[in-house]
DNA sequence: AAAAAATATGAGTAATACTCACATTTGCAA
DNA sequence: TTGCAAATGTGAGTATTACTCATATTTTTT
């Protein structure tokens, strides 16, 4: 009888659920507490957030924000779920119609500039994603998520190289995804020129693994 | 007139100074609670060590655990060092004397091989590189471990291909580095034998950039 | 209008990293 | 040996902060 879609459904997997909102009022609440935490993770990062500033620049009581996240990570969590389900449907996009290499090696070479370019804009998913370590279970979320996207990519691979071992491309596309986000983490904390030079050389990397053979 | 090889020389670049320890009773007592705060990450994980804990267990006073770790951190980035100098001893033997593209194969290789082995096998490896993302002080040790690592790579990318471009030799060796630290720990957090797919994948993508032209 | 459900509040609790005033031990020169 | 300064040891106490809960208020339902 819960609604799949409430802002909080992402912390049920973890922590003990919290009421979701129902009412106008308490939706609109809810917006403001998470752009006031997202605000603060731009201003100082997600480490040095404190529960009790992000409520008071949201305009409304602890113990409000307790009501509807039950921990420090689920609004953060619930923030990294926005941003995921924005880029998915991205790449979900640009791979598509995919059909043939030439189109595979346009298409991901366009799509690692627009990721690189989202981390190099978006101070809160720089700050996340960077954290994401540290809890395990955002790091499953992240994991899962990566697995998502890698499909998109599997999907295409399958279509050009149909006689290829399944779990060989899997593993292939799943390595090419997850390097390509450790490339652009370590891409956005080094200097600018360098940081482009090295997603620079993960395309290429990558694109020579995807084309091969 | 400090001790540079003092077992507190990392703290001093982040936190307030302490004390090195002089005496040959400290040195002990030092090494009881580093091994303490040892065996509590391998058990719990970093996050859950708790400061108390590893005074307890090391059989001294909390009082004595801060005059030579200035915090939390100072104790997980002591074991960070450690590791690192081992692992970087471990690399420089193995490229030392690699002069030919047969021969970094097989270097490269092995070296992948003992590097996952060490991921796998040691619990607070796994712990302290999983989690140093969280801390952005360690992560600029990790990166600065990475590029001297990488730098043995690049030394022999020079004299395999004396006519390429430095820097652009330079971001390879660090970029396929790096990517060989992400790949290790995306599979040691998935099942073991996608993991070892996955360390499989990388190795022939980072050779295949290593060996090309 | 009354009852029930949802929402709002903030003083209070609990956990834990870290301090500090003082006690003890060690190294060393007189 | 003795005296003294430096190094080391101690743990009760402080500060910070995530999180709770009894209670009050607002909205929805009957």
């Amino acid at each position: 009888m819960e609604d799949a879609a409430a802002p909080v459904s992402a912390q049920e997997q973890v922590a003990s659920p919290r009421r979701a909102p129902s009412q106008q009022r308490s939706r609109e609440r809810v917006e403001r507490m998470l752009a006031a935490a997202s605000a603060l993770i731009a201003e100082q990062g997600s480490d040095a957030m404190r529960m009790g500033e992000v409520a008071e620049r949201a305009g409304v009581s602890i113990g409000s924000l307790y009501q509807f996240f039950p921990d420090k990570r689920a609004i953060i969590w619930a923030l990294a779920e926005r941003y995921t389900a924005e880029s998915q449907a991205c790449i979900s996009a640009a791979l598509a119609g995919v059909s043939d290499a030439e189109g595979l090696g346009l298409a991901f070479s366009e799509l690692v500039d627009i990721y690189y370019g989202l981390f190099l804009a978006e101070p809160v998913i720089r700050d996340i994603w960077s954290g994401t370590q540290a809890d395990k279970a955002l790091r499953q979320l992240e994991l899962a998520d990566s697995r998502a996207n890698a499909e998109f990519l599997t999907a295409v691979l399958k279509r050009l190289r149909p006689d290829a071992d399944p779990a060989a491309l899997d593993a292939t596309a799943f390595l090419v995804w997850q390097m390509g986000e450790a490339a652009m983490r370590l891409a956005i904390s080094v200097e600018r020129q360098e940081g482009d030079r090295l997603v620079a050389a993960y395309k290429r990397m990558a694109l020579r693994e995807l084309l091969a053979e």
